[in-house]
DNA sequence: TCATTTAATTGACATTTATCAATAAGTTCC
DNA sequence: GGAACTTATTGATAAATGTCAATTAAATGA
């Protein structure tokens, strides 16, 4: 983890033009930042700094205090709960240009699980007090604030009432078009992730996730080698996606 | 469903004085209404109906559009996501005085769960657009209400982490502690709720947790009859409830 | 009260999934 | 290029859980 260069510093408004969150001023597909004034948006950004991370290493840590939101500018990255006995479950993939709050934002104020870097990424950190504090001036804002937080956890419990409700072949099957449909937006992709963590996003071992990837491999559903996947039969997989 | 007598409706202040969200001015633990004016919160229950529900009886349907917040003023509600192949998931119950937003709010305004009637039930219905104007008039309402959504987030998150992570010993550990400690708040417990519901929220078929059950009862750590449950060893309860 | 229905329980068995061990393939670093 | 390491794959097996059928107990309603 390295801080970059001093312009990515907001120091003025002008210098930081081009920074993430104030350039394009949104975060995926909710306009969050676009209903700030210029000063409200300067006063969340003030103190900003963009930091580098590598393949692999941690942006928050589970259970630690929530005192910055993240707002990924590019690189991907998993939200992972941090389960007993070494358990491991993904969440979600974070792309570029999403702002990630971490859920327990303003309720109990410490992280409930520990986002990473899946490839090269740049981030930025803004301080949740400042957020606080906006929220009471620009009802607009705090509106956007909520409904991203609600579109979040919705999407969140969609993957997790899957998890609960399918067998492994409708779990990777979710996996499979999720990667396509959702993340990598082509077909074939290339996948950054290692076998562990699709099992991880399958709520299985690595094991059964490559024995049920080989299964569908024979019937001709996909088509992969060790770092692309190609869905050959979509309807057929989302027909396995639904009936678990 | 039936409605009840017209003094319930809030046709002014004085009369529904002594309805649920008004005349406490809270729902749950976080004291959402208590940060509305006195005209605020007319406007919110101004045509507010109180109705009366028996237990098994759909308060609000899946997939149906998202017009009404549900606030529950007596009686115990559970909220169901159902899944297909006819597997449904117990998520949480609710208790008096909590508000359900439902989550899909604001973001797609369609119902992601069912909730149904335990007990009997007196709940009411308040208007989403109405509470939606609200909260770009009153700001410490919309983050209080952003509280509570994340609020309730999270704890559903925690429940589905559990399922998703736990064997069943595990699973069962936490659907009688949450019953214990959480919901009925005394030791032993009458329950409403079926073998098959308990079952739902613990993620399984009846036929496992009542196997489950008896593994208790034959070590000691439960007593149960038909209708009730007694937690006799919770700390080793609790441990199995940690190591899954 | 008895007949009918529903819920709870038990047992035998099949299926699903994890675990463990062994091997193969790819990566990294010198 | 090759040793050391990590990741991927396969197979054999055990453990966890679901399914189905049979039985019992309780609740309901005429």
């Amino acid at each position: 983890m390295s801080e970059v260069k001093d312009a990515t510093l907001c120091g003025n408004c002008t210098e930081c033009k081009y920074d993430c969150c104030f350039s394009n001023r949104h975060c995926g597909d909710s306009h969050i930042f676009g209903l700030l004034s210029p000063e409200e948006l300067h006063s969340l950004m003030d103190n900003k700094r963009q930091i580098h991370f590598r393949p692999g290493e941690t942006i928050m840590k589970q259970n630690t205090p929530l005192t910055h939101l993240v707002c990924i500018k590019n690189g991907l990255a998993k939200v992972v709960s941090e389960g007993p006995n070494g358990k491991n479950l993904i969440l979600q993939l974070i792309k570029s240009n999403s702002i990630f709050t971490g859920g327990g934002s303003i309720v109990d104020d410490f992280r409930h699980f520990t986002v990473a870097a899946v490839t090269d990424l740049d981030c930025c950190f803004i301080d949740t007090s400042r957020l606080y504090n906006l929220l009471t001036k620009n009802s607009a804002f705090s509106i956007e604030i909520l409904k991203h937080s609600n579109s979040q956890h919705m999407k969140m419990l969609g993957t997790l009432i899957n998890l609960s409700n399918k067998y492994m072949p409708g779990r990777v099957a979710d996996t499979l078009l999720y990667l396509k449909n959702n993340i990598f937006e082509k077909n074939p992709f290339d996948f950054v992730l290692s076998k562990q963590e699709l099992a991880d996003m399958s709520g299985m071992t690595k094991e059964s996730f490559i024995r049920s990837l080989k299964e569908f491999e024979d019937s001709g559903l996909i088509h992969h080698t060790r770092n692309t996947i190609e869905i050959l039969k979509e309807i057929e997989l989302t027909e396995i996606s639904k009936n678990g």
